[in-house]
DNA sequence: CAATTTACCTACCAGTTGGTAGAATGGCTG
DNA sequence: CAGCCATTCTACCAACTGGTAGGTAAATTG
């Protein structure tokens, strides 16, 4: 693996975790046995580097999220493929979701880049809901309001382990799997036509 | 106001927005027209400044979540009169909320510390929960993994701005009453039994 | 083989960080 | 008035921040 590869994957790490600004280029370097001027040498500034973990983060999510959109049949099954590809995602990378809220605290510039980013991907979604509700699929309702709390509801139990320590609900692999299928069950609920 | 308490204020804002460790006392000082010392006047260091925050906004929070969940009656009013005094609350101070989420960035011990603290409020909204559920008024599941998907919709909606924004959520005050309208739908039909 | 490029390093710097020491100010009480 | 206490300040400091300058050894290339 490059060196430029495991800079990538320990600042997506910690990025995602401690913050961003909370992240300092010595202790990136320590933790992977080099010098700050090493990352320094790849990435030109702790901004470009950033960028580069931002970037591969959206295209990745990108690819799996619109894998799981064709994937899936039209109505729930489709949303279940989509929500099971993050659970996959978000357990083998739990810093990957954490990167997504971390965009809120750095400044509109960098939200504003993921948002076009994500552009066609959400418009996609949005108009696969609007059809499926269309076809008396899913519950009727607005499918960007919709989206909006999926991905919440998504990312939330995923990024928030105090809270969810704090409300009882286990952890560990077994505790994973309960909450998927909970989670699940919430949402199939949330969509379902009355 | 006394000084002490608009050190708390400002605090807040600044932790709940811009994230702890991003926050300098210096700034903080600054925007409040004194000197950094004579914050640590009041509180020694900056952790003893960030566990008055916590404490404080806890306190709050709990104080508006009890009696919003003791002026609800059984079922889906009481859950709708949590979720629109946390609104209330998120609207008037958008920080509240961000300060949160916070917590998961900071070590394990705020964590619990917190986990205590809201202990006694977590487990009666867990009885009321499995209460209503019992008297069929609300879907049959496990209260604590829906106490946690609540709370995450909710808390996601309110502090990620840039998704909203990606996904083409309106903003403003018509915004965010069509979002509480929307939100409270979502959840109504998340809940409600089949 | 000489020249250049790649990949990583040491040494250093200016600015910022949280925090300490101690003085000036002003109100209150004896 | 004298003494005390609360409050806020100036002056510093050591540690750490992102970043620059420049060197070195090995690999690549002409």
């Amino acid at each position: 693996m490059s060196t430029r590869d495991r800079i990538l994957d320990a600042a997506l790490a910690s990025f995602g975790t401690r913050g961003f600004e909370s992240t300092s280029l010595d202790d990136l370097a320590a933790e992977l046995g080099i010098r700050k001027q090493s990352i320094l040498y790849y990435f030109a500034s702790k901004d470009v580097l950033l960028g580069a973990v931002v970037d591969r983060t959206i295209a990745e999510l990108g690819g799996v999220l619109e894998a799981a959109l064709l994937r899936g049949e039209r109505g729930w099954p489709r949303i279940e493929e989509v929500v099971r590809a993050v659970f996959r995602l978000a357990s083998r990378q739990p810093a990957f979701l954490g990167l997504l809220r971390e965009v809120n605290r750095m400044g509109p510039d960098v939200a504003d880049e993921m948002a076009t980013r994500m552009g066609s991907l959400v418009s996609r979604a949005v108009h696969f809901l609007a059809a499926d509700m269309k076809a008396g699929l899913l519950r009727q309702a607005d499918p960007r309001f919709v989206l909006f709390f999926v991905y919440s509801t998504v990312v939330g139990t995923a990024t928030d382990p105090a809270a969810r320590t704090a409300m009882g609900v286990p952890g560990g692999i077994a505790g994973l799997r309960q909450l998927r299928r909970e989670l699940l069950g919430f949402l199939r609920a949330a969509l379902a036509v009355k």
